[in-house]
Formats: structure tokens, sequence, C-alpha cells
DNA sequence: TAAAATTGTGTCAAAATAACACGTTTCGAT
DNA sequence: ATCGAAACGTGTTATTTTGACACAATTTTA
């Protein structure tokens, strides 16, 4: 992380030369589901620059923050939630990306229970939930972060049992279904999925059923905790073929 | 990647007030492959911080350079080699990481063909080819930075065709098994490999043969670039369990 | 020309997948 | 109370894919 030309002194060595300091963005795409359909955590900004414009939640890296640290932050504020799913997108690093000052932004993108978030921390923030068909053109280049995020979550979700961290604690295996439909955007057969999902062995039937359900009731289901986390890099094929 | 609290003013506004300015590095993990085993371009520091000792290559990004500009003249001073194959990891941004000044990483690693890249533009950075396991211990967080990068490339190569940039343009199954087995660390059925890797269609039988065998000479196939590129994405599953 | 090393191709049983059918539960309308 | 509609759980079957394994062909060297 630093080249010959960047040295001044070697015996008496302090500080990299010549290059330059820039500021460091963090942007964050939210994802959340509401049972239907996926939506996105937009602020409606009422600060400078581009106000009154729609964007991706973010903040910049302090001197003294780990950029871990500095994500749980941003996520925090935005949603109120603590130990919230996220997984790191891509950094953002053209000149011209922000016309303000050079800005090279680390994006990343997490995954809530909608219905879990704090609404006050998201109103502090004038912040929305928008479906992802009606999603409006954001500032900068933050269209081209969600729909890279948008990719990757197919990527992840179609290996990685990643879409229960939509989902509230208990759920039924048809609303992960609706879930699975919503983000590939496609009907999917419920009993080779039901059949796919059950065997993977992630989940326990808590012998609830769904009451909200004005037909039969389904199963209620809870995630293993333990092999969730320890199978949780093996492949699991969710999705047959979700790479197009 | 702003938020309210760093606006100066809403009517001229200018800069990004109170956020801190930091330096930002590259560092590229760059794997080779010697047909036996798989290797990393490492510096041996012939400049501060850390002179004498062993790290990844790297640079700082310039006020007026794009990121991927950057990644790019950074392998190319390496290697000596352009459009090499490369894929960003993560960033790396604990406060303490480098000791001289506050920077963040951004860490990618490339794929490249061992016997083409430039000796020269080696020598000239003081790199060397070591075995991954003969590696030394590297300054900074470089080890963790190799740590992810093999478990990526295990990820991705087990999934996408990006072995094939580790080999010459031309090559025989038998080394393409060979580069996976070092890959995996461990050995593969010849007759499911093969079945496996033609059942993909990616590769074109060039008529020629591996002249350089002691027994039976092997076909000489090379990739066939639309379908490579077009199917690039798709899951081709190459490994069965690459996830541990 | 026989032996050793390596390559290409084939077989077969087991497992996974995709397409599809049937019976059950629940509520509300009759 | 019972019937119908909607949604749920489970089962069947043919096809494809996988994993384990065997055999024949090529090439150099002894």
């Amino acid at each position: 992380m630093s080249q010959p030309q960047n040295f001044i002194d070697t015996s008496t060595f302090d500080k990299y030369a010549n290059s330059a300091r820039m500021l460091l963005a963090l942007d964050s795409i939210v994802f959340g589901f509401d049972g239907e359909e996926l939506k996105l955590l937009l602020i409606k900004r009422n600060f400078e620059p581009e106000l009154g414009k729609w964007s991706l939640m973010g903040g910049f890296l302090e001197e003294n923050e780990d950029l871990e640290l500095a994500t749980n932050r941003i996520l925090y504020d935005l949603t109120g939630l603590k130990d919230i799913y996220f997984e790191e997108l891509k950094a953002f690093g053209k000149v011209e990306r922000d016309p303000v000052e050079r800005t090279v932004s680390i994006c990343f993108f997490a995954l809530i229970n909608i219905h879990a978030h704090d609404q006050d921390s998201a109103k502090a923030q004038n912040a929305f939930w928008i479906s992802l068909k009606d999603r409006p053109n954001l500032v900068f280049d933050h269209n081209e972060m969600v729909d890279l995020a948008l990719e990757r979550l197919r990527y992840r979700a179609a290996l990685h049992p990643i879409g229960f961290e939509l989902l509230p604690e208990k759920f039924t295996i048809p609303q992960l279904q609706k879930l699975y439909e919503a983000i590939y955007d496609t009907p999917l057969d419920r009993r080779n999925f039901s059949r796919k999902i059950l065997s993977t062995k992630l989940l326990i039937d808590t012998g609830e059923k769904n009451e909200n359900s004005a037909t039969k009731k389904a199963i209620l289901y809870k995630l293993d905790q333990t092999k969730y986390q320890s199978q949780f890099n093996a492949f699991h094929y969710f999705m047959s073929d979700a790479s197009r």
C-alpha cells in the first residue's frame, strides 16, 4: 500500500508525500421486503448538495473510526438497528462522481426486516421505503450503485441463505417463496421450492401456524441459527439459474 | 454519500466540512500458476516504511485519477501487462492498519499468465514469484488480504471460468486440472473433471497437441471467447463443494 | 518391443431436478 | 351446516447430473 515514489526519507519516515488525501464516503443500499415487493430505503435529501433529490443514505469515514464501525453507524442512524446483515459491494471512484469534491465511495448493501426497523430513525433522515419498481432517479452515481446491489443480491441469494435476513424471525415457506419471487421477479413452483428449502435442513418447525391467513394456515418456521452460521458459506443453489 | 451534518451552507455550497481527508491506497494480490503450484507476486520492499520486509504491491489513488485507472496503472507497473483480469476484493479500513498515516486500502486480486508477464517490470519493483505454500509474513494487514483473496479466488473459480486467466492461450485439460487442484489443494478425478469442463462447451479443440509431454500428448484447447464472455456470469459449478 | 506414464472415453448406480397431481385446511357465503 | 374458493403440504415420475470406477490408446525409454 505504498510505492517507491512516495517516500521522503528512509531514516526519518513520517508521512507519505505527494499523494492526495480525499474524502471517503460510505453509501448504503438498504433492502426490505413487505411481503409482496422488494423495497429500498431512500433519502429525500433535505440538505445540500442536491437538496430535494433522492439519494442513498451515506456518510463520511471519520479520522478515528474503523471502516466497519462507520458502516454500522450509518446503518444505525438510518434504521435504528444494530447487527444488521450487510456486505460490501464495491468502491466507486470516478474523478467526477461527486461534483463538490473528490470523494471515493465504498458502497455496501444491507438486508433488514422491514417491520423491525425504527420508523423514527428513518423519519429523522427523511427516508422512505420505495418499491424497486418505482424507484426514482438518484443523485450522482447512486443509480449505478443500486443496479449493482440488486445484481449482487440476486447472485448471493441464489447460493446462500441471505434471504432470511429480510423476513421476520418466524416465517412460512410461502412467505419465503414470495420473497424469492420478488428478488428474481419470476414465478417459482411451490412444490419444488418447498422441497429445496426443506432439504437444506436450515428450518425448524416452531409448531405454530400463521394466524394471519384467510385460508389454510401455513407452518411457521424459524432459522436454525447454528446451522445457518456454520453452513452459510456452503453453496445451496436456491435458484437454478440466477445468473441469466 | 453525504449526510445532513456535513453541509455548510445551503445557498453557497462548496465543500464538505468537518470530515477527514485521507489517503486511499490500492493493494494488489497477483496470482500466477507455473504448471504445478499457485504463486503470488510479492514485493521485497526497497523503500520505506517497512523497508526490507515483504508486502503486496500497491500505490495511492491520485487526485485526478479514476479508481479503475489507478488499479490498471499499478498492475501495469508490476507486471508490464495491460487488460489483466482483476476483481475488487474488499476495502480495508482499520484506523491503525498503516502506522504512518491513516490510509484506507481498496484491495483487489488479479490473475495472470505467469509466463506472459514482463520480468523486467517485476524486477523494477523488486517483485518475486512466491509459492503460496512458502509465503512469507507480510507487512501491515497484507496477510489478511492474501487470506481473503485466496478464499475469494476459490469461491469465484468454483462457479466461473476465471481459472483460464491463469493459463496460456492454448492449454490442455490435464493442465487445467492441475490448476484446479492447486487452487483447492485437493486431488480431482480426471474423468469427471474432463467431462465437467467439456460439458461447458467453453473449449475449442485447436487440432494441436502438447509437444512438451513425455508420454501421450494431450489435446491443446483454446477458450471460445464469445461463449466465455457471454456465459461468464452463469454458474458452472466447476467444484462440487468449494465452500468447505 | 515391453514397461511405465499419461491421456481419452465409457459404464453404471445413486442423487438431484423439473414437471406435474392430489388431498387437506380454512374462511365465508349460502 | 355445508359448499366452494383459495392456499397449503406432500407425493410421483421421467430426465439429468453426479460420483465412483475400468479400460484402451499414445508416447518415450529401457
